[in-house]
DNA sequence: GACGGCATGTAAGTCGTTACATGATTTG
DNA sequence: CAAATCATGTAACGACTTACATGCCGTC
């Protein structure tokens, strides 16, 4: 069997205890969403196909009282999140429109310049936003997690402080 | 007509002079490539088709003993390269396995951890190297193409030293 | 004359998002 | 009972990479 991107972060997450594709869906979306995202055209497919593996399976009764699917992840699983959790990380991708911009704002006027850089750090603001308000539930729980918000904290701290840098070195000149 | 990612890339560097779509990805792939990569199989059509619409236009007498097509931005090509330029960025994407694995790094024993973070600093070490061999000629150059570099090695400067405090980490406990 | 680099392109396939469709249950 | 949220899924599309095919030019 192939494993896609999608695959891990479903056995990641199955690892601590049973979880729907909807879970997974909400559970991505608060924390590795910044760095890893994942939509439901992907999970629900791939929980499907994980299971025919026999990666992960079905639990007889789901929690709530709702229709739903709750998956646990097998040993096979276990042993493929593990081997998988012990190889060197290949992905890691940016793709960063403010960088390309500012990249050619050369060619910009002053005052769009300024305003480039203002939507650049208003951006990196609202995601710094967002994880402060995760950061208290993440400190609490600690372990990696928090490790990894942290980074993602100091990373847009560091484009925030770049474009503003930038706004004042404009102001100057 | 509507635009995509590698619209822009190609418009902004044709603004400087001529070049073919050998030369664009060749010189994406010492630039914007860490943050805004584009293959042949993106470039070509895109060049085309931009020279369709008016926005490029192919050069009579391209450069060099060889059969190339160079092609050169219009007016036109330039009023929308300024408009893009002049709206707010959109695209923000990372995609980082390297976080991703790090993230479920409970899971793992001590000696598979440290070799986690080794390998992970390793990647962005490997990064670095590659941005300071361009650096000379950036600084060199200067303008916002020169920030944009600098900001690169502090990402990835930030990068190396999360993974290394990681490791010390664990050396401690 | 072989090899490396210049040069252009396409086909196939993967990856990922968005939007839509559907319907149940809880809460105000 | 209306609205929000829970819950599952698919279809269509766009983005991007990889591999391949082709051939020329300059140089060793």
């Amino acid at each position: 069997m192939t494993f896609n991107s999608v695959s891990y972060v479903i056995l990641g997450f199955l690892r601590d205890c049973p979880r729907s594709g909807y879970d997974i869906k909400t559970i991505v979306d608060r924390s590795t969403r910044f760095f890893w995202a994942a939509s439901y055209g992907q999970i629900y497919p791939e929980l499907k196909r994980l299971a025919e593996e026999g990666l992960v399976e079905p639990v007889d009764e789901p929690s709530g009282g709702r229709r739903r699917t709750e998956y646990r992840i097998t040993s096979t699983g276990l042993a493929a999140l593990h081997e998988w959790l012990a190889t060197a990380p290949r992905t890691n991708e940016l793709r960063d429109e403010g960088m390309l911009k500012i990249f050619f704002a050369d060619e910009l006027e002053p005052a769009e310049r300024v305003a480039l850089y203002r939507s650049v750090r208003a951006h990196h603001e609202g995601v710094l936003e967002r994880l402060r308000a995760i950061e208290p539930f993440a400190r609490e729980r600690g372990g990696h997690p928090y490790e990894v918000l942290k980074h993602g904290l100091a990373l847009h701290d560091l484009a925030v402080a770049w474009a503003t840098g930038l706004e004042q070195r404009e102001s100057r000149s």
